[in-house]
DNA sequence: CATCATGTTACACG
DNA sequence: GCGTGTAACATGAT
């Protein structure tokens, strides 16, 4: 589940403890191999072992840890992953999959970063070059500045598809997920099966409002809480809470009192609300 | 027991 | 090439 206010939630509980520390050990528990996207786990620890981290980025939903070496870890945490700091006596979760652990530093009560991953689908790579850890034709970051409503209006115009696949596909930009993207339709009224090349510039210029705004308002609640999500503290997000449709199938609508409906678009769940989302 | 679920990739088909 | 549907990955919740 975690999208984009989810991963920086992560990523920023993260950033204050692990900058200018010194990883001396890494392991990906025996069975959970498949994570690791290197070569052979061995190359991959052997990589991030003697590593300080010199700072710590996100693009779209992977997180990215910059090495003293010049390599970075690339980290996607797919379903149900999150990353969890933890004090060397506490033990790991029961799904733990993979863990740091960082020299002790003074000024800082964790030693141990925990990859917990209930479903085993989050990954983790070592690369020289950044792009080199990324989905080859990833998109613009949703938040990033060289994101523009001129930008989404111009990809936008060159997609025959639904409106909620386009936003889905990280290619056109990356961070959204079903989640927020379904909260984005409504925001922007916009009915989530309407070809993406047939929203006028107007509707469009929404959407961009309508994405920036999701996101900003998520990330100050702290990401979603749904499923199995916890920041880098392991605790839950509140931005679920404040959901205008998605898991709202056959409840009110908080605008027009409309009762919100759910279909499927490209097989994922969608819910819309027939009467302020037009095509 | 059957169905559904956040993300992503691969593949078949029209 | 494009869009869509489906399966696959592994597991828990209902």
């Amino acid at each position: 589940m975690p999208e984009l206010p989810e991963v920086e939630t992560t990523r920023r509980g993260l950033h204050p403890h692990l900058i200018g520390r010194v990883i001396s050990d890494a392991k990906i528990y025996s069975g959970f191999e498949r994570l690791c996207l290197n070569t052979d786990v061995k190359e991959l620890t052997d990589r991030l072992i003697g590593q300080r981290i010199e700072g710590t980025d996100r693009y779209g939903k992977y997180l990215i840890f910059w090495l003293s070496s010049g390599d970075s870890l690339i980290v996607h945490l797919r379903m149900t992953g999150a990353l969890v700091l933890r004090n060397i006596s506490s033990l790991g979760g029961k799904y733990e999959r993979a863990r740091l652990t960082l020299e002790s530093s003074p000024n800082c009560p964790f030693e141990i970063v925990s990859f917990d991953d209930v479903r085993r689908f989050g990954t983790w790579n070592v690369v020289n070059h950044v792009r080199d850890g990324l989905a080859r034709d990833i998109g613009p970051d949703a938040l990033a500045s060289d994101f523009t409503a001129d930008s989404l209006i111009s990809v936008l115009r060159q997609k025959t598809c639904t409106i909620k696949s386009a936003l889905l596909d990280q290619s056109t930009l990356a961070g959204l997920g079903n989640i927020y993207v379904d909260e984005i339709c409504f925001l922007a009224g916009i009915d989530p099966r309407k070809r993406s090349n047939t929203i006028s510039r107007k509707k469009s210029e929404q959407l961009f409002t309508a994405i920036r705004d999701t996101l900003n308002k998520a990330l100050d609640q702290g990401g979603s809480s749904f499923s199995d999500y916890v920041n880098a503290h392991g605790m839950p997000g509140g931005a679920l809470d404040h959901c205008n449709v998605y898991g709202r199938a056959g409840m009110e609508c908080y605008r027009c009192g409309q009762t919100i409906k759910k279909i499927k678009i490209v097989g994922r769940g969608t819910h819309y609300c027939p009467k302020c989302q037009h095509r």
